[in-house]
DNA sequence: AATAGATAATATGTGTACATATGATAAGTT
DNA sequence: AACTTATCATATGTACACATATTATCTATT
């Protein structure tokens, strides 16, 4: 027995839940060929056309650089347009192109499937449990 | 309501519960100026020494390219040697310098209380319940 | 023993993820 | 109006994380 049991810590096992799930997205998704954070501002902007860059980094959990990075890749493959803000020149204002929500919609039942098979070792139950654990350990302070 | 409400999924959830995990860290352990992955391989070279990298890599969940070059970093700093091994040229044997020994030792406590941290929003009941429902997902297959 | 297949480490390329710094612009203060 | 502070986007640097390719070496088969 270890004296630090890392491999039953929770930051450890949250690492690798992680890994799992990344791996079943892309898996999944492999026809899109999608991340799972490309996939959360698509569906992101598809709630708040329209919004800055700052805006969509907190709804998807990213800081600024990331998210940056992450919408050029977006904007490169011709799903997302950047548009300077006319009433403030600091921001850039993201749309959908009709590519990028097409490709969003389409993408949504197979995200779904891969939610599922994530937690298909949960019963119903535990499903709900560890979505309640898992907001209640990251929603701890900040918004 | 979105269509897809991706910032209930669960995947969503691991990676901002993920978030959480490796800001709290890399917070608590400023003082050893270590990441979690690097503490872990410190640990499982005190479980294990003399392990070669592949061996390492899967006792915390890496693959061989990065453990790789974790391990460059960690030699680098002096916490750790490669040595060849004689019988099988392919391998570099792993083995902790007293220094990095001494370094893994010290962090114990510190990575204990960022772990307690991290579960702080939990009751003691729901501990052992993410625990587990996190080790069921990630155990899934491999391992 | 020679060849074929497997394995360990490394190299390369892409993609998060974040800290920090910088430049441009906006907002608030005097 | 000039000055300070704050904010948005971007640039840079470091560190995971993994796929794929390459090289060296070992193992297995013939």
């Amino acid at each position: 027995m270890p004296s630090f049991d890392f491999a039953n810590a929770p930051g450890h096992l949250i690492r690798r839940a992680h890994q799992k799930s990344i791996a079943l997205f892309s898996q999944e998704m492999l026809a899109f060929d999608v991340t799972a954070v490309q996939f959360a501002i698509l569906q992101a902007l598809m709630d708040t056309p329209g919004a800055d860059q700052i805006t969509v980094a907190q709804k998807v959990a990213l800081d600024a650089a990331t998210s940056g990075s992450v919408i050029g890749r977006l904007e490169a493959r011709g799903w997302l347009r950047r548009e300077s803000d006319a009433q403030d020149k600091r921001r850039k204002l993201l749309w959908l192109t009709p590519e990028g929500r097409k490709m969003g919609i389409k993408m949504q039942l197979q995200a779904r499937k891969v939610q599922t098979k994530l937690l298909a070792p949960l019963s119903d139950s535990e499903h709900e449990q560890i979505i309640s654990l898992l907001r209640k350990i990251s929603l701890t302070d900040e918004a």
